[in-house]
DNA sequence: CTGAAAGCGCTTACAG
DNA sequence: CTGAAAGCGCTTACAG
């Protein structure tokens, strides 16, 4: 397996290398058509195929972008990069998704990893835990784009959710159809992460907008493999809550699971609302509501930012963040009850 | 921005770039001890990261792989890549993942691409319309596995499931449940990928061994969006089959989508199992019984006997194809018919 | 124990 | 219209 190179092709088209890279390149203003036909004819005949990373050696760009989500496991981080791929590729540019695990080290590793591959630029779902990498990036003028979190005190542009308004809306729904004992569950707030925040505090600005208590029983924020037991917490309390909003799709799988477990119907027993459109949502048993993200524009915006700063060379940011609007799907997972409507 | 370089760490350090060099590379066989701490020191002074491209360039190996999977859409690739990920992690290999959308044309895209980003070899799901590539590729001695799919004289190793042995457990259990009106419903055949073609085989030498008929309006091979179509024309038959074996998890999502759409039970009015254990088998209403791919080990093993191919630089076949066993997991998805039991 | 030199496969002013 | 030469940032025999 000899790899034919640059030169070889120079040589069976006997002319030198500039004018193979000047035709690669596309750069005929000046070519002889003669010239043209036989480099055409020698690569074709060598099957020759140009080396990018001898290129990108000598062009300082990799034309490749990095992207680390903050935990593949979530939907959203899927269909997020979907979006970001589909972007970059539009202006030729490739991905790398690495997957941090929620992990800070890993993250770092990944950061550092990627840069030494010289990526132009990252796209990162942040743990929130690297400030001073983070830091140290936009000092060094980096372009780097977040997604789905913001860092306080480090601006770098972010493409987030309304998430105030995801919970509000809920909310509202769940209100409308007569629920008043609603509790939340969200994924541990231990490293502060924004959106995990703003969900809460939309909950309860939209509890008070309804003039309805806050109780701290109803309120939960924990890993994955501990709803199980805040919920069954919630269950045993004098007055168990009668309708839950699930954080995001892992909390959510674990609600319909202790669902199923304990023999509660959805909607009948317990009304539920997810943040995060999951795909079994629509043929679920019942079909289950939920506050959709447009994953598919924000990876788009994500990509388009990032590719912006990379091209301008400007890694200022003019907006601290974009912000969209989510969706509610309404399905039939909420009960109508019907004596208590406002 | 501008970037340090070797050049840099050296004055600084007072030394080489060949004895930076080497300490990169951790060769201190005859390093001087305050040498060693001199470029120790140089290097976090300037905050120094080295260039892998510059490396890569010079070493012809890129320490990564590439990875084509025919349809990302799939639960199985995701879980498989996820492995071939952390089994090539562990050899200090990088991972990009591709996704040819079941596109022969996308997938020479990327083949082509990732080759010309010199990556040391590919694991490729192939969509088996790309012969000639595979073949130049044999013929250059490019490391190369499939996984999947085999692709019909092309000697690449190739990780299978036991395809077969998965229809056949699925049948066996709808049978020793007493059901005898079975249908399959896989993707579409047009491209005489293997795994189809083999749950196929399965299905009917199963129901043979059972001395059950086997009927071609039980039988469909059809695109995702027609498989609605599909089971609406079975449904209406005089005999309309009770169960139901689901090729892949795209044809269970359509199948329960149907179930739903026309107040079908699953269980009680229709039997199901699916290959593939989707994520949400287990808190579906009733749980989806399911023939699971134990997808990690086949990304394991994916990822080393590519790793292999690369380090031995040996890129022949020992063996054609690694099969991997299937399991049973049952849940509720199928009904009991007693009076029937064989 | 360390350094000078060549080279990996490209690109890019610059000269002609 | 095309070529010679330098250089991207490393690594690696080889010499001393």
């Amino acid at each position: 397996m000899k790899t034919v190179t640059m030169a070889d092709v120079a040589k069976h088209a006997q002319v030198s290398k500039s004018t193979v890279s000047q035709y690669l390149n596309k750069r005929y203003d000046y070519m002889g058509e003669k010239t043209k036909l036989r480099i055409e004819q020698a690569i074709y005949e060598l099957g020759y195929q140009p080396n990018i990373i001898a290129r990108s050696l000598k062009q300082k760009s990799t034309k490749t972008i990095g992207v680390i989500v903050a935990n593949i496991l979530h939907n959203f981080s899927t269909e997020v990069s979907r979006a970001i791929e589909d972007a970059c590729n539009r202006a030729d540019f490739h991905t790398i998704i690495c997957n941090a695990d929620d992990d800070p080290a890993k993250e770092k590793k990944y950061i550092e990893m990627l840069r030494a591959k010289q990526v132009d630029g990252l796209i990162i779902f942040p743990t929130g835990n690297n400030r001073d990498l983070y830091q140290k990036m936009l000092d060094e003028n980096y372009p780097v784009v977040f997604v789905d979190r913001s860092v306080e005190g480090i601006p770098v542009s972010s493409v987030m959710l309304e998430n105030e308004r995801a919970s509000e809306m809920a909310i509202d729904y769940f209100v409308n159809k007569g629920q008043k004992r609603i509790a939340i569950i969200t994924a541990s707030m231990i490293e502060d992460v924004s959106p995990r925040l703003e969900r809460m505090e939309g909950y309860k600005k939209a509890l008070q907008s309804h003039k309805l208590a806050i109780l701290d029983e109803y309120i939960k924020s924990v890993e994955p493999d501990q709803v199980e037991e805040a919920l069954q917490e919630m269950m045993a309390l004098d007055q168990p809550p009668e309708a839950i909003l699930a954080g995001n799709d892992l909390v959510l799988k674990e609600v319909l699971q202790f669902a199923k477990l304990h023999h509660l119907n959805i909607a009948e027993d317990l009304s539920v609302i997810g943040i995060d459109d999951v795909p079994y949502a629509s043929f679920y048993t019942p079909p289950i509501t939920t506050v959709a993200q447009p994953t598919f524009k924000m990876g788009k915006m994500a990509g388009e930012v990032l590719l912006d700063k990379i091209n301008k060379k400007k890694t200022t940011d003019e907006r601290p963040d974009y912000r969209f609007e989510p969706t509610l799907m309404v399905r039939e997972s909420v009960k109508e009850k019907g004596g208590y409507v406002l």
